[in-house]
DNA sequence: AAGTAGCGGTCAAAGGTCGA
DNA sequence: CTCGACCTTTGACCGCTACT
């Protein structure tokens, strides 16, 4: 226990790599492909040995540092793989699938070079290197790769804007046409304004519905242009994609960003918040989707402890969906080929982090959570058109656009109809 | 924490170290820098901890000793600190580590292969064996697989009961609550019946329709009742189940098992057929549910080549549905285990087949199926009620008693209308 | 031949547990 | 409530192997 507090004010970064990227100590070099000391190494190879399952004792968001790094190892260990620890460098207790042969336990003797029999690989490393299928990855793959870290890192913005302050006056099409926001340089280097206050939550009205819904509504246009295939879609097409996403993506948003005020609670950023009290002056039909958000998103959510990165993987998977509506038929296959190429690096991902065999089982149940997105946008978008038809929503221009497709009048952009909450 | 035993020269230091300095008891080894028994390490680390201060009732000079040391709180503290008990090793509070005592309860959770039963083995299976990883399945997964198993030798039975003759005269709740004629021995081993003709094709009519979409009701119920955790629900969800899949499982099991007419056309068993083709007598709507049919669930299924295991994987998958209307909130969770059973138990059996690469590919889309397949669900379900609504379409009592649950008359059966094709 | 980076293993010494 | 025998967890240090 070196006591000897770094100091932290060598913003040289060349430093970084003597700095375990865990907890802030000292590190004593690379280990599981990140710097890192020696208590977080061995922490990190620990669990993973012995299948340890932690729980956190408070909502997941501990700070680790030198000091209490010791204090929650849920969060230890999730910041371990945060970090980018590769378990698969961890040598026992191998990838069950590509069934490898270890030789621990009572002999050190190596005599018995061939173990057992079964050796798939024509070459087999007597000491395995974490090398192997790991680290060898395609160009294909390693494309995907980096498709997914794009998404990963544009989701790390999400937040970021969903709290600032900003105003989009822009009609839906030039929202559209426009470069994405986070794409701007000054954007993503700009900081993270301060956090609403979410200790002060009050019932949401109908105001609140509304102003986030078209907040929401603006960062899925500027997330979605991100994302290169769609950048190449004609306007109709993108069109089509945000219209199939219009009820589901801010659903998703919502749920995975509200802060844990039990199961039952999600907060808007203002501190605006609904749950299961039912809501006489909304339309019938969305007490139900607020049922559905709780217990088929919310929940599945929770319990799963989906990270940010795996978040931003599947909002992309069900965003492009090419069964949606209206899509031209030579644009579904690009988009399946996209949505192919995210699912294969989200396995990846997963791989990296749980093991193969969480991997698989965690795999599934994110991408099932597909059907519950596709009911609700196609019960909402049955209930959308009801609420419309009988007058109870007064939809704004901008949402008009969105969920009826309305046409763009000639010239005159249609003002975003901001509500203040 | 390297001890660096500073015994070198001293020459009865070898004996010191086994005394506490504070009360001459055994030691346990250095604490906090100072050879000292648990007793005085212990009420070292909890006064300092809990910020304790103690007073002497006589005048500070208590003796400590094995036997008293308990009399002094106040001195047996200064006695620590005077025998050089350092309070800067003392650590932050860690995270909580549960039951220690072994003849208490099973270990904290995680584990859920032995969850049943009572069984708490005097071993805690907690400890380090780090076997188990390569090839060896567990208790879990091997059930798993036997789960998996039975699903595929009762799909191999569905084209045998499907292309039969056999003609079912029960009502809805008798059918469901009979024993499978799956698990008929009689049937299991009776010859599969000379398959009909596919190569004298004619255009389906209204009651190709109808008779087929009964057909498949029925084999859907028989099937159900081969479905292990389907046999412990209560009736409503039973019937619950059925009607979610009321429309898709037709549809799947149609696709699957059309002869390969060309990309278009569909195929029941009698050779009536289905195409792009408008067909102006059926409900609007229900060309739709053709091109989705076509172009949504048997293009993918083709182009895939899923084959017979994994198909009857993948209908069970999107039959288990915990978010099913109208299920009992206490029976989501064991279809949801179920149905994560079949979907961990299905990865196995594509890594076995195709590759670890390949399988989570594929995996991937298929379990991505599952939009489409909630996409027909909902839409139809609400086509299926405005086409009721305005009497386009003569459903059969049992139809109805499927699709709307209508209740059950008292007594009487009622028949299919089997309609002759 | 010697050096180094990064694996896994070790065990003294931390902290946690729970019946007495 | 405190005590302390007994337990788990931690991490500095070590040996090992592969690759310079």
């Amino acid at each position: 226990m070196a006591t000897s507090v770094p100091d932290a004010g060598t913003s040289n970064g060349s430093q970084a790599e003597e700095i375990c990227l865990v907890c802030n100590d000292f590190s004593t070099g690379y280990h599981y492909g990140v710097p890192s000391c020696n208590g977080c190494k061995t922490f990190f190879r620990r669990t993973i040995m012995k299948k340890q399952v932690f729980a956190c004792q408070y909502n997941g968001t501990c700070t680790i540092d030198k000091s209490i790094r010791c204090a929650c190892r849920h969060c230890r260990f999730e910041k371990c793989l945060k970090v980018g620890m590769d378990r698969n460098a961890i040598q026992q207790n191998r990838d069950p699938i590509g069934y490898t042969k270890r030789t621990r336990r009572y002999p050190p003797a190596k005599t018995l070079t061939a173990s057992m029999g079964v050796s798939p690989p024509a070459i087999v490393p007597q000491s395995q290197s974490p090398q192997q299928s790991v680290n060898e990855l395609t160009a294909e793959q390693m494309a995907e790769d980096v498709l997914l870290q794009t998404l990963m890192q544009v989701e790390n913005q999400v937040e970021k804007l969903r709290n600032s302050n900003f105003v989009m006056q822009k009609s839906l099409i030039e929202a559209v046409l426009a470069t994405s926001i986070f794409l701007d340089p000054q954007f993503i280097e700009s900081p993270m304004e301060p956090a609403h206050n979410y200790d002060i939550l009050r019932p949401a009205k109908m105001a609140d519905y509304h102003y986030w819904h078209e907040r929401e509504w603006v960062i899925m246009i500027e997330w979605a242009k991100t994302i290169p295939v769609y950048k190449e879609l004609d306007l109709a097409d993108k069109l089509a994609l945000l219209r199939y996403s219009a009820i589901t993506y801010p659903a998703m948003i919502q749920c995975f960003y509200t802060p844990d005020k039990g199961p039952d609670t999600i907060v808007f950023p203002n501190g605006a918040y609904f749950d299961r009290n039912p809501e006489p002056e909304r339309p019938a039909g969305f007490q139900r989707k607020k049922f559905q958000m709780l217990d088929n998103l919310l929940k599945p959510l929770r319990d799963m402890r989906v990270d940010i990165n795996e978040f931003a993987a599947a909002k992309a998977i069900f965003f492009l969906n090419p069964d949606a509506d209206d899509l031209q038929p030579d644009t579904r296959h690009p988009i399946a080929e996209t949505r192919a190429s995210i699912t294969n690096a989200l396995y990846r991902y997963m791989v990296k982090r749980r093991g193969s065999e969480e991997a698989a089982d965690r795999y599934g149940k994110l991408l099932l959570l597909g059907t519950v997105i596709a009911t609700m946008a196609v019960e909402m978008k049955e209930a959308v058109v009801v609420a419309d038809f009988f007058e109870q929503v007064k939809f704004s221009p901008f949402a008009k656009e969105l969920l009826f497709g309305v046409k763009h009048e000639a010239n005159g952009g249609t003002p975003i109809s901001v509500v203040t909450p």
